[in-house]
DNA sequence: AATCGTTTAAAACATTTGTTTGCTATTCTA
DNA sequence: TAGAATAGCAAACAAATGTTTTAAACGATT
């Protein structure tokens, strides 16, 4: 084992949690896993879910470096766009059902949702519709396009493989396929969707 | 209280697992609610998984029927794809929330998952790739377009909005929105994306 | 070396969970 | 009507959970 016990805790929590969310998942089984006892997780954590909040916390932090590489602000609004969704598969690629926990928390709220989630969500949402917006304005997407739907279609295929597991990849893709050409699919689809002129 | 205690444990089941999902609900939290006895869960399911097998089976015949109507099979092709997103959304807009409890077994499986879910999910994501395997086949979608990445990107954007829920859908769209018009945009990026000529 | 704060572990604790056990009331049947 | 089967409930039960307590080990500072 290496590293003090909190970073042991904080692994173990995290790789626990992302396989099985916050339920399913026992602080037993998470200090058994980090070689550390039961109460360090009171004892460092004030609890079970102060665990699970420093665990989301950290994985946002990644995700908004990430993005922060992924979408450049000094690009133009296309490229930021094409950005979101390379860079959502390129983090999920890295991390492994890992993106399954926040989606989880998106579909069954935790106390932490609000405090935790929703501000970093609406940042990225933000950043989503206007870069939709200006690319209307600039006219790279279609006039009369709504950022916000357009943002969440474009969210929604993003995510949802990954929200729905291996297990179900397997019922609707083939067995065997990788999500290879998957993000340009996306992009491929929304840019002939929304935009009005071939990229 | 009207029906038999077996049937109002269905009801009361069905609500409180479709809000809150399987593991934080209780037993006698749904006894409380069907006004009766939480020893009767087992007694008429033989246990709380008894009791959630029977609520997924009964929304699945119900989502089955529904679908048997807006997906007519004797109608082409591109009209049995426009029912599967019109039906999605009516037969959510009729029960608000419970699309939500199967689509949280596709990102976290029980062990319901293997028995009842993949095979209805089988059943219907073969209609839909078969739907878009014709349409191409008929010059409506593009050639070279691949089914099962098309049913997907399909499947993402019908289902994505009822999954993260409320709170989520406030974030991202504006607050009092409806999902009015959502339909209808879906099918036209769909249909742009893939498609090769004008609908 | 003694003392203080920190870290860790084991055990005890209080709750909650799903389930089983008896027992009572009701309903059907012979 | 007598008896058996079914329906329903309150209480008891066993297991698991998150947390607190208690105490021992450790490390730095004086």
């Amino acid at each position: 084992m290496d590293g003090s016990v909190k970073e042991r805790l904080l692994a173990a929590a995290r790789a626990l949690f992302s396989e099985k969310g916050f339920d399913r998942t026992s602080v037993r089984e998470i200090a058994g896993a980090a070689g550390a006892n039961a109460a360090s997780v009171s004892y460092y954590f004030g609890g079970k879910e102060g665990l699970y909040r420093a665990v989301l916390e950290e994985i946002w932090e990644e995700l908004k470096r990430h993005f922060g590489k992924s979408m450049p602000e000094n690009r133009p609004p296309m490229e930021r766009i094409e950005g979101f969704v390379r860079g959502l598969f390129a983090f999920h690629a890295a991390n492994p059902s890992l993106i399954r926990l926040i989606n989880r928390e998106l579909a069954d709220p935790t106390p932490c949702f609000e405090t935790v989630i929703v501000p970093h969500v609406e940042r990225i949402a933000g950043i989503l519709k206007s870069s939709i917006s200006e690319s209307v304005a600039g006219g790279d997407l279609r006039e009369g396009t709504d950022p916000a739907i357009a943002a969440l279609l474009l969210a929604s295929m993003s995510n949802y493989v990954f929200l729905v597991g291996p297990v179900a990849r397997r019922v609707i893709l083939d067995p065997e396929r990788s999500l290879e050409g998957l993000p340009e699919a996306i992009l491929t689809v929304f840019r002939k969707g929304v935009a009005c002129r071939e990229a």
